[in-house]
DNA sequence: TCTATTTGTGCAATATTTTGCAATATTAAA
DNA sequence: TTTAATATTGCAAAATATTGCACAAATAGA
């Protein structure tokens, strides 16, 4: 095997996963783990992904900084994300809240999907820029310091013009009675019209938020299509919120 | 076999695959290794493939990302924001065009100093982010790909909410007598916008954009009220600016 | 036609690169 | 702190490249 094809792999890799790991590499292409290094060593220098330890992370190109915030090992937000990604389908309009785990949905977004994604993060739209398919429509507004996303009025009145297909909900408290909930006023309001503006609403949950409640109230637990958990739908502990309708994923 | 054959079927083969080695096109041709050595330096230096250890990949046009094209000629637009950086006060409203020059701008502006930022540029506004004493409002719209910036009314109507003390444009094309242009339309209806809603307007031009004139036009040269060159202002070709009282720095 | 020259090919000697291993150093976690 | 995991370094073996050369085939000029 060439080396140019190990290289290929591994950013093939890097294309659908967050993280690629040293042993995991070594064994699929059948090098040791001390070539595998090498090689990320290479691809490094190139600027085509960033060397970490243990294996190694995306690092894709433009001034995006906040990248370097995601947090890469977040398996159960992986889970969520790969999860979510099969509800999105050509041609929809997707509005994209600000959290990582939508973060993770738009890195894993295979490269020829054509999508309109309206958001309000810098991460997301810095994704999406790579995406020769994708619109993207910039919420306005004043820039939130470390969470990237514009909030007020703006924001809002930006997200009130658009009629989307799905609002892809970054993880909020939920519960049954109490309905979901988050944690800071003025992004629960924009994430309230984000809501407004969809047909449906796929919150994106780990499960230990499921069954908890915050300060400030954003929407009714009926109004979501679906949640999309870390866990196995199965679970009776869900069945709560299928009674209300709810698919849980 | 003519050596014409063998590098038609070397380069048929890389259509099909992303790869060829060495032992398999030396048997498949029926010539040694050295020779296919030989085919493949000589179609690597007409560029039509990529001559790697072991055989050759097919040859990718490399990417051309915003991020490479910060680091070109920036030594000019240096200068230029390195002297527009005094006329930034404690406590003014700035608008900031996208281009590389107020990207430079920002970049050097002191920690300490303190600002409202109205920008339509992701770099920028990821620059400033790391400004504590700095508020950004973010203009929204489409993002408009590979120059990291948003467009279109809604971008528009977000300018035309404020009042800022200062605009800082980017490096358009500045005649006397035809005024400000730039290359994209939608760019310039944007430019158009932040000098309205602006008290005073200050252009960074390279001084080959002096004198010269593009297809859409942004504003009239009088409504500059400074253009900060890399060159000594007291040039007397600069003097026809000055008699519309502009002054040159 | 015949020779002289160029070009392409394979072979062998030598140089370079790549790779895996082992010893040592560094880092992250308990 | 100690401990385990991962990185770094130097090294030798294997794989691959490069170079020089001999020879054959093609080409050109007389």
């Amino acid at each position: 095997m060439l080396k140019e094809e190990r290289f290929q792999i591994i950013l093939d890799q890097l294309g659908h996963e967050q993280k690629v790991y040293l042993g995991h590499l070594s064994t699929l292409l059948n090098v040791s783990e001390d070539t595998v290094r090498r090689d990320i060593k290479e691809l490094a220098d190139q600027g085509l992904l960033k060397s970490v330890r243990g294996g190694a992370v995306p690092h894709s190109p433009g001034p995006h900084h906040f990248r370097d915030r995601i947090k890469y090992d977040n398996d159960q937000k992986q889970i969520i994300a790969r999860k979510a990604l099969q509800f999105l389908k050509d041609g929809q309009v997707v509005i994209f809240d600000g959290g990582t785990s939508a973060m993770l949905i738009a890195q894993m977004l295979p490269k020829d999907l054509k999508l309109t994604v309206i958001t309000n993060s810098f991460p997301i739209a810095s994704i999406l820029e790579e995406h020769e398919h994708v619109d993207v429509l910039f919420a306005g507004g004043r820039l939130l310091k470390d969470s990237f996303v514009t909030i007020g009025n703006d924001a809002i009145q930006f997200f009130k013009k658009f009629r989307a297909d799905i609002c892809l909900l970054g993880i909020c408290s939920i519960h049954a009675d109490l309905g979901v909930t988050g944690p800071d006023f003025e992004e629960s309001e924009v994430k309230r019209t984000m809501i407004e503006s969809s047909k449906e609403v796929i919150a994106l949950a780990t499960t230990e938020k499921l069954g908890t409640a915050e300060a400030y109230y954003v929407c009714r637990t009926e109004r979501l299509s679906m949640i999309v958990t870390d866990k196995e739908p199965d679970n009776k502990d869900f069945d709560i919120y299928r009674k209300l309708g709810i698919s849980l994923v």
